[in-house]
DNA sequence: ATAATATATGAGCGAATGGTAATATATTGA
DNA sequence: TCAATATATTACCATTCGCTCATATATTAT
């Protein structure tokens, strides 16, 4: 995978979102979808792209797919680790969907809940 | 600009060859699409994508405009100084523009040299 | 087996992209 | 002033892109 071809896979703004909240933890379809508050189908699009181009890789368990960064990949080019884990982390957009991130961690839901709240993010109940 | 625009504009192979040329002097037009081996109305609209990003600047001189990386710029966002002073070193590509570029400024030849190869590189005549 | 659910995918749409040939504009030199 | 040249721009083309709706496939739970 050359270097342009990277930088395409990067320029696109849910694709650079969904590799932000991958940062820590791996997470699945369902899960990202409601984080990001994009459709599931344009979820599934960006992430079969982002694994096609090996910075994230996929594991199936049940029906859930969990994904997650591929870190020996990010050392390819190593202008990508700087991007991803410094350069964007001033970014309004990218914190606020570690906000949502975290927030969806601090409750007690996890894949399957998701359905009960039709993946809207704005309907999970937390804990004040 | 945001940092998906700046990633949109370094994906593409001739604008980030450009950039490459650019790092240590300012070329003309002409110099540009000669060295690259494309044509000049390619180069030239390549050039105000980047003018426009904010990557580099102009100054004209006579019928001459000469391209320069604006430094300060890059700044913006560090990976961009890792990708074009770093990463991109290794590629083939980028090397061979590089070879390009030496040989070209070890000739006498300036810009209005070019006119009579046709801006063709390969017809340039080197003191071997 | 069947219903429910998670994910992937086919088809189609409008918009953006990169390339080129031809032409316009600007500048110089004779 | 006029011819030559450097660069920018217009118009067009083929391709790719991102998104969405609807549907297919796979898995689980009952």
């Amino acid at each position: 995978m050359d270097v342009f071809t990277v930088l395409k896979i990067l320029s696109d703004e849910n694709r650079l979102r969904i590799l932000n909240i991958l940062k820590e933890n791996s997470l699945c379809v369902g899960e990202i979808q409601t984080i990001l508050c994009i459709k599931q189908s344009n979820a599934s699009r960006h992430l079969e792209k982002l694994k096609i181009s090996g910075l994230i890789v996929s594991d199936k368990r049940a029906q859930w797919v969990y994904y997650k960064i591929n870190v020996v990949k990010l050392d390819t080019y190593p202008f990508i680790k700087q991007l991803l884990y410094e350069d964007i982390n001033e970014i309004p957009i990218f914190q606020e969907d570690m906000r949502r991130l975290i927030k969806y961690h601090s409750s007690s839901l996890c894949c399957q809940d998701l359905k009960d709240v039709g993946h809207d993010f704005n309907k999970i109940r937390f804990k004040d």
